[in-house]
DNA sequence: CCGGAACCCTAC
DNA sequence: TTAGGTAGGGTTCCGG
């Protein structure tokens, strides 16, 4: 998201503040008398401001529907936090209260006396204005990034860190022609590409002197402007663009969310993570001293901070810091009561009921179970039943109470396509405005976008992307249909697999029948509707799943969200920039470049000789084979030399590497490949999974850790096939195909070695046969 | 009746 | 404005 470069900063004016309390505040009616009206949310009390005229009201709701919502961010933050409390039922609100987050300790609400340390899970990523402080005597533009985390105690935390924008817009003088334009772009890319010449890696470009060979876009928003953007890796690249600076050229960023694609946003969060240290799901630490307290608040984390990228101390997962925060975790459920005969549309059915569980990240049992319902329902044992005369009341309640227990992940079945997608569009539909505040940003709506993910191993999925600010939404659905090869994926066939466990038996043609009936029926409904909330909560910690997705985010570097939503290329790239900075090495982009070739050879598959043997047969079986050969010949892309660079570098041949395709690639003396160290990581990683998977006792939990290491083995695995991926991001088929040459070479030799080894010759009983 | 293309699935 | 790779078996459909 774009905030823009010069934020409309007013204060909120006494008249406009009047106007959003009073026309966003609940208006309920009276609750009608009967025998849990004790239980019920009390009416507002008469001093209570009046709603405003119904001008005003609509104006507001213009501005609402105002889709532009990056620009006003700043303005309404106080104004907000005032109508949350006038808004709120008193009644309700002191009943979700007792679900607060622990207290903040007195030192950490009176100063920054000490350090801050926390569990990352989600990020936030904002371009623009950074505190001017932070980023003394820099004269590129600024950028800020929001990382959302639980301390050990279970605090949330929302850190700003001040960094660096990754994006140069190079304004065109006025009145330029289009020709005009293309020359002073092909002048700049000359200039660049000179700096290159003598690059012996062909695509990997040694830190910042050569930091020019970077994409260069031609951008033209309308008529009157014209732009080229830069795009460039944090933070080194602010000294090496100077040179394009002096020349008299204004630079600035935008703040028009028309320049960045959605993903290049991410690719921007991405890159800034790598550059800040941090890790998905690791440890972060701020020292006390090197971060404050943000003078503005812009969250609802209890602790909100400010730091610079470089002041951050991001923790390796050993000894105290492999341990897992307390994270709030909230599991819930709707139902709706659909027509007859089809299924529930938001446009026409109402949501009668949510089921929420709370369960912090380790505890066996959960310490807030509720339902909310539309009309009575008999008490339930053990759960917080909460009935409400409308379903405006109910929606607002849910919403209030993700606000009051502030979960830190959401999770469900399927709610990231139905769930949570149709909550959001029933309260569009009912026009409840105040609704979609669910992030943990302040007056930053819930948006809706829908998405589709194609992928040779995952297959076609379509979904929705719910974008809620700081909660990790984590759909058991789509991680089964990730992780399992099951026949049928309903909650019901699921659960019965591996909990031994199903449903309540509720056909969905009734739901609105029970609805329809007494509070008997009603509850029948609010039960089934619990253990719909509760059986993926127990998949989650069957399955260890935050366990298994921290671990890969901390192996990846990516944030959990990125696990369930993108592919596997994300997160070998992801461990490419990060050990590319290490080594001071910048990515470039080469975005539209295509080399002629897009396959290439790959495996030899020797013939079965098939039948039924009644002795068994001897099985060959190499250990991980393909990355083996990458880090056994060094294959990188930093360590192949092209074949016009072979004799002018003059290298001695016995620091050079042949593979039986014919490419060079220098041995690890002269320059270790980043590929082979990176594949060392996630084998060493599937080690140790392997390790805990002999330990483990229960076939269970042994199961679980059997999929944790085939996890990081398809991983590693990845590496290569993101080599040879011709629609990726950096694809390099003179590495995947010397891998295949290797491998097709060396079942060969394998073959030969026991056929010669093993014959009647030799004094065995048979000539082998492989 | 056969070959080829498209598609799905699986092994590695 | 997204998506790890190739090899290979099996099925279905279509055209000659």
């Amino acid at each position: 998201r774009l905030s823009s470069p010069h934020p409309l900063s007013l204060p909120p004016s006494p008249a406009m503040s009047s106007v959003g309390r009073g026309g966003k505040r609940r208006a309920g009616p009276p609750a009608a008398p009967s025998p849990l009206a004790a239980k019920r949310p009390q009416p507002m009390p008469p001093g209570a401001p009046q709603p405003p005229p119904p001008a005003a009201a609509a104006a507001e709701e213009e501005d609402m529907m105002d889709e532009d919502v990056f620009l006003d961010e700043t303005i309404l933050a106080e104004d907000e936090a005032a109508l949350l409390l006038l808004d709120r039922d008193e009644a309700l609100a002191s009943r979700l209260s007792r679900w607060k987050r622990p207290a903040l300790p007195a030192d950490l609400v009176s100063g920054c006396s000490r350090s801050v340390a926390f569990q990352q899970l989600d990020i936030d990523y904002v371009i623009g204005e950074s505190h001017k402080e932070f980023l003394p005597n820099s004269s590129g533009p600024a950028a800020i990034i929001r990382i959302f985390g639980v301390t050990r105690e279970g605090h949330s935390v929302c850190c700003q860190v001040h960094g660096f924008e990754p994006y140069f817009y190079i304004s065109c003088p006025p009145g330029m022609s289009p020709d005009d334009i293309s020359g002073f772009k092909q002048t700049l890319e000359a200039r660049m590409k000179e700096s290159n010449r003598n690059s012996s890696v062909q695509r990997f470009v040694k830190s910042v002197e050569l930091l020019q060979k970077q994409t260069i876009m031609h951008y033209q928003p309308n008529k009157s402007q014209s732009f080229l953007k830069i795009v460039v890796a944090l933070p080194t690249m602010v000294a090496s663009c100077r040179g394009i600076l002096e020349r008299g050229i204004t630079i600035g960023s935008l703040g028009s969310k028309s320049f960045l694609t959605y993903e290049s946003n991410i690719l921007f969060a991405l890159r800034f993570m790598i550059d800040c240290n941090i890790v998905g799901g690791n440890w972060i630490e701020l020292p006390a001293g090197k971060y404050r307290k943000a003078t503005r608040v812009m969250s609802y984390c209890q602790l909100e901070l400010d730091c610079l990228y470089s002041d951050l101390v991001s923790h390796a997962p050993e000894g105290e810091y492999s341990k897992m925060a307390p994270f709030r975790i909230l599991s819930f459920d709707i139902e709706c009561a659909g027509r007859k005969g089809h299924f529930p549309e938001p446009t026409h059915d109402p949501v009668i009921q949510i089921a929420n569980l709370l369960t912090l990240q380790g505890e066996a049992q959960p310490f807030v179970r509720n339902v909310m319902t539309l009309k009575s329902c008999s008490p339930i044992v053990g759960v917080d039943v909460m009935s409400f005369d409308t379903e405006r009341d109910i929606l607002l309640a849910w919403r209030d109470l993700i606000r009051e227990a502030d979960p830190d992940i959401i999770i469900g079945y399927n709610i990231c396509k139905f769930d949570l997608p149709y909550l959001i569009e029933r309260a569009e539909v009912l026009k409840i405005v105040e609704f979609p505040l669910l992030g943990r940003i302040r007056n930053s709506r819930v948006r809706v976008r829908d998405t589709t993910f194609n992928s040779r191993q995952y297959g076609m999925r379509e979904s929705k992307d719910v974008t809620v600010e700081g909660r990790v939404q984590f759909d058991l659905l789509q991680a089964m249909q990730r992780d399992y090869k099951l026949s049928s994926y309903s909650l019901n066939s699921v659960s019965a697999h591996f909990l031994g466990e199903q449903k309540e038996d509720v056909h969905h043609s009734i739901i609105s029948d029970l609805q329809n009936g007494n509070s008997e029926t009603r509850r029948r409904l609010a039960v089934y509707c619990l253990k719909d909330a509760y059986l993926p909560q127990r998949l989650l910690d069957k399955l260890m799943y935050i366990y298994n997705y921290v671990e890969m985010a901390r192996v990846t570097g990516v944030p959990i969200s990125f696990l369930l939503s993108r592919g596997q290329s994300i997160k070998v790239l992801s461990q490419l920039l990060r050990k590319a900075k290490q080594r001071n090495l910048v990515i470039p982009n080469i975005k539209g470049q295509s080399s002629g070739q897009d396959t290439f050879e790959g495996a030899t598959v020797l013939e079965a000789r098939a039948g039924f043997y009644e002795k068994p047969i001897a099985t060959l079986d190499f250990a991980s084979l393909y990355p083996s050969i990458m880090m056994a010949h060094n294959l990188c892309y930093c360590t192949l030399v092209p074949p016009e660079d072979v004799r002018k570098l003059n290298l001695p041949p016995e620091s050079l590497y042949k593979t039986p395709s014919g490419e060079i690639f220098v041995k690890p003396e002269l320059q270790k490949g980043i590929l082979p160290e990176i594949l060392e990581e996630l084998l060493a990683a599937r080690k140790r999974a392997k390790a805990d998977l002999k330990e483990a006792k229960d076939p269970f939990e042994r199961a679980v850790l059997d999929g944790r290491q085939l996890a990081l083995k398809i991983s590693a695995n990845s590496v290569y096939g993101f080599t040879g991926a011709t629609v990726g991001q950096l694809p390099c088929l003179e590495i995947s195909s010397s891998v295949t040459s290797y491998g097709r070479q060396m079942i060969e030799h394998t073959k030969k070695l026991v056929e010669d080894k093993f014959t009647t010759l030799g004094g065995y009983e048979h000539n082998a046969e492989v």
